[in-house]
Order: structure tokens, then sequence, then C-alpha cells
DNA sequence: CGTAATTCTTAACTTAAGTGAACGATCTTA
DNA sequence: TAAGATCGTTCACTTAAGTTAAGAATTACG
């Protein structure tokens, strides 16, 4: 699981042995159960979270309803907006498969950036990309109906489709689950 | 229109008036015409922006029609996806007012940084915190009509409103401008 | 294993956005 | 200033998503 990590890791930058070894000692990694809630709505949190194995998801509760707004899988990394802005946490962030995942909290990171100045460096290019990569998406989402945006997702990241609750997929791609039926049953019958 | 600029970077590092001057001295505040377009489709670009006066935005041409994605206003900052990933760039950007617009390159911000690395913490801070919210952003838009994409903007971006055209604004709401005309006719229609 | 809860699908009806067309207003420009 | 283009609005009609409700399928759990 570590080979992993380190493998991401060296898309950026090339550590040594010794770092490798201080990574590791510093014990970040962290088994969660499906089901298992890892930030609610009003909480503060200083936590960053990179999945290793499985899938997480954030959602809003907004008038009774889960709003799904994002799924993480292997080798993706969040940053909740609360811990930038030191705010009380707007969603919740919640555990859709056992998963293992390396939780790294922000006080604990200045410390880390200051020993391994390296690390800044793959920070700022991971966040410069990710927010190219957020962007990007954005722009995906507003230039699309319901039904080409399922249709990219089933181009882009099929295993969802299979891994996720169709309700859940349904928020996500911003409509109600009868809807993602009717859409799906629409599609298959264009297909015959 | 320089203090503007060192007002914004005064939010996140102090800087001698060495550093402004050496700033100053790069010359990167260009002035643009209404109508002028910074980067075209298909180019290869290094240029990043922050807007200090005027408005810009972001659009794809997709089946000959203008979809627009993004504004930016005083004090905003842009660097396309196609910078960071070396790509062509998948969309126009363009003036919508006469601007004065900080123009910086990436090859040239590679050396300003080495030189200044208060500059790379800036920019660290800077893309973490657009990360959280263009973040925010798409969450709103995914978990709202839009209808009440419409009614937020009016909360939160009214001057848009005034100084953008009404079939740029619909697509940025990712409706049509018919649609757009009938929804705010229907605003005025229940406020009455 | 069986019951309860959750999830998914289908259907009928409502509501809102897309489409195509027409018209007047505004802006451009020759 | 006149002619043409662009822009915003309105309308009738089409299409797709929201809503409500019901029932089937699946999953969770005592």
């Amino acid at each position: 699981m570590q080979d992993k990590l380190f493998e991401f890791i060296s898309k950026y930058i090339s550590l040594t042995e010794d770092e490798k070894n201080a990574l590791v000692s510093l014990d970040l990694f962290r088994s969660v159960k499906k089901g298992a809630t890892l930030l609610k709505e009003g909480k503060f949190s200083k936590e960053s979270y990179f999945v290793l194995n499985g899938c997480i998801r954030t959602y809003y509760v907004l008038e009774g309803e889960e709003r799904t707004t994002a799924f993480y899988t292997e080798l993706d990394a969040l940053t909740p907006p609360c811990v930038i802005n030191k705010t009380p946490s707007e969603y919740y962030i919640s555990c859709i498969e056992d998963s293992i995942i390396l939780v790294s909290n922000s006080d604990m990171s200045v410390e880390i950036n200051s020993k391994f100045p390296k690390f800044d460096i793959m920070c700022r290019m991971l966040s410069e990309e990710l927010l190219a990569k957020q962007q990007i998406n954005f722009d995906e989402f507003k230039t699309s109906s319901p039904e080409q945006r399922y249709l990219n997702l089933l181009q882009n990241r099929p295993d969802l489709i299979q891994r996720v609750p169709q309700h859940q997929l349904a928020s996500y791609l911003g409509i109600k689950p009868q809807s993602l039926s009717r859409l799906r049953a629409r599609i298959l019958e264009k297909q015959r």
C-alpha cells in the first residue's frame, strides 16, 4: 500500500530512502470501514485525505436531502474548504467502501514542509493541477445535459457506476433518482 | 492601479520597497480593449491573468455555440488549464470591458519565484484558496436550479447582471437566453 | 431465515427548460 | 443616416426533469 503512495509522489518529486522512512514513521495510514463518517457538517477539521484504496464521498444535506457533490477514489486527494478557510464544514464526508486512506493534519504538514521543502513544491504542483482539473470538470458539467453527463461518466469513470448506489450517483449528476432511472431506460431504448 | 495589486498581495505576504520596485519594473500591466481576445482555442499559452480593472470571460465553442463558463472581475486570478497541463487550450478568453490586466508568463514566474521565495508561498496559498472557492462554487451550481442560480448571482455578484450581456449570462447559468428571459419574467411575476 | 428497511424502477401528472420563429430595440458600420 | 447585424423578449410547441405514489428488488440485520 505504501508503494502506491511512493509511486504517486514520484510523479512530482523524488524521495531518498531516509525521506521515505520519515514519511512512513508518521503513521498516516488509516483503515476506514464502509459507512464511517470522516467529517460532519458544522465541525472544524484540519484533516486532508488521500485515498489509497476504496471510495469516499462528500455530500451536503439540504432541506433534509443528501446532495452528493463528489466521489474520491484511488489516488484522489481532498482538502475540504473548511480546512483552508478555517470555518465549520458545510458538508459531510463519508466512506462508501472499506478503504485505506492517508490522513494528514494541516498542523503537522507545516512541520513536515519545513523539514522537507520538497513537499511544499509538491503541494503547490498538486493544488495547481487539481485546480485545473476541477475547472475542466466544472466546465464539462456546465456545458452538458444530465444525459450527456451520465454518458461522460460511463466513459471516464465507469467504475463509479458499478460501485456507487444509484441515488448517490443521481444527485452527483444533479438530478433525482427517478430521473436517472428514466434516463438510463431512455439510453437503452435508443441503443436497441 | 499598482496600489490595488500591492493591497491584494499584502493579504498573503509582506513586500519590502525593493521587492515592490522589482515587481513594478517587470512591467506586467496591460491595457486591453473591450472585445479583444486573450486566448484562442487550440493555442498554447503560458500566460496567467490577474484582473485589476474590468472583466474578462472564458468560453467554449461547442457545435457552433458559445458556452460561457466564467467571468473574472476585479482582483480575480486565472491560470488556464492549458498552462498547467501544457496542452492546447480548449477555450477562448476574451475581454468584456476595457480592462487593466496583469499578465504573467509561467517561464518568468519560475525566475521570479527563485528570486523571491515569498512568491512561491503566496502562489501556493492562492491556488489552495482558489481550489476551495472553486469547489464551493461547483457545489453550489450542482445543488441548485437555474432559477436559484440566477437569484444567487443577484445576491453575490449583482454587478455581473448589469455589465454582462444576457446571452452570456444565460450560458453561464447553464441555460438558453430565451429561458433566462422567461425565468426573469417569472421572478418579477412572483414579486408582484 | 425471515422481516424490515432501503433502494430501484415504473407510471401519471406537473413544471420548467429547449426549440424555432417572429418582432422590436439596439448597436455597427458602410 | 440607412442597412445590416446583434440582442432581448415573447409565443407556441416539444422534450426532459421534478413530484407523488406504488410496487418490485435488494440489502441489512435480528
